[in-house]
DNA sequence: CTGGATTGCGCAATTG
DNA sequence: GCAATTGCGCAATCCA
């Protein structure tokens, strides 16, 4: 059963995910695994009493670009992102103080027109931007699965050919056996017919 | 010539990078491709350094366990008027009304330890995490790209056996056939020779 | 229970 | 202008 010949399924797959304008049928499939979801964007109504607050509030104050470091030594460069990161208006986290000494050339990033959290217009586009980021991500995740299955079907049927390939190889020194036997049997025959 | 046999470089990576224990050599490697670390050793001096600090802080401690949605299905389609309901989300965050019907079993998560944002303990905490996290990141890019450079190697060794295969498959053909006509020839020979 | 490793997620910068 | 991608930090888990 099973036939091993064509690699079938998964490759097929694969190769869409990679050239793909496949465009992914998108959420209609797939196990979310235990994540139920719900749709975000009513959590907005949700918020709180005092006593909780949903992820995305601890979210604010997260952006604002701390300059970690890397990991590794101490080095020097400063964050890619982080330097026009804060066009924050939340009260909070106003500080925003780079050491202007390590920030080269790096302008103020200041009314850096200001959208302004907490505008409508930036909760949209947040949130949109969340919904294209999942929606990456999940691609992406089967994109790497796929590439791995495809890998290991790979290696199988690779297995397959080299197998088939030592019986080939054998059958042919089998057929090349008999036939310098027979060539020497001719050779012999004809050798007596000649001699009669 | 060029034995086919042995995959090779890549596959062993390949292969090390799933069971690996490898520990990979971690960041002593690998080219960081742009992200330049900027050092600042002294986390610690955000977050408290002038009086201000994330509000929300003292706050936040417990949004643990909420199962927050996420993008599923009904999502893509709905107004986000919704969220625009609250522009607030620092600290502020009134009210908190989670249906509780879609909350099972779960527990109030209150008391959870505050830890306190801006504490050096949690910041520590923090800044270890971030590097875990960059790493095992970079871990898994590695990963992924091995296990792409295995699969096109992997396809690329399929096709050439392949074509081994097909190659073996004529020549064995070729015998064959030559055999048959040595078997009728050897038949008529016999035949004759029989005859005499 | 502690601490690194993973993972899902949102933010912001970039890319196409 | 906008969706897709990408790097990053946070918090929850996982796990050794």
């Amino acid at each position: 059963m099973m036939s091993d010949s064509r690699a079938s399924s998964v490759i097929q797959e694969w190769v869409s995910s990679y050239s793909g304008p496949a465009h992914t049928g998108t959420q209609s499939s797939v196990t979310p695994s235990q994540a139920v979801p719900t749709s975000q964007m009513d959590m907005m109504s949700y918020n709180q009493s005092q006593g909780m607050m949903r992820v995305d509030d601890r979210v604010a104050e997260q952006m604002m670009g701390l300059p970690y470091l890397s990991y590794g030594t101490t080095c020097i460069g400063n964050a890619p992102h982080l330097e026009s990161a804060n066009q924050h208006q939340n009260q909070n986290n106003s500080q925003q103080d780079f050491p202007h000494c390590l920030l080269p050339s790096l302008r103020a990033p200041v009314t850096k027109r200001s959208i302004s959290k907490d505008s409508a217009e930036y909760r949209l586009r947040r949130e949109r931007n969340n919904i294209a980021v999942r929606k990456s991500r999940d691609k992406a995740r089967r994109r790497i699965l796929l590439t791995q299955q495809r890998a290991l079907q790979l290696q199988e049927e690779n297995q397959k050919l080299q197998m088939r390939i030592g019986q080939l190889t054998q059958e042919l020194d089998t057929l090349k056996h008999i036939l310098s036997q027979r060539h020497l049997q001719g050779s012999e025959q004809a050798a007596t017919a000649e001699s009669i």
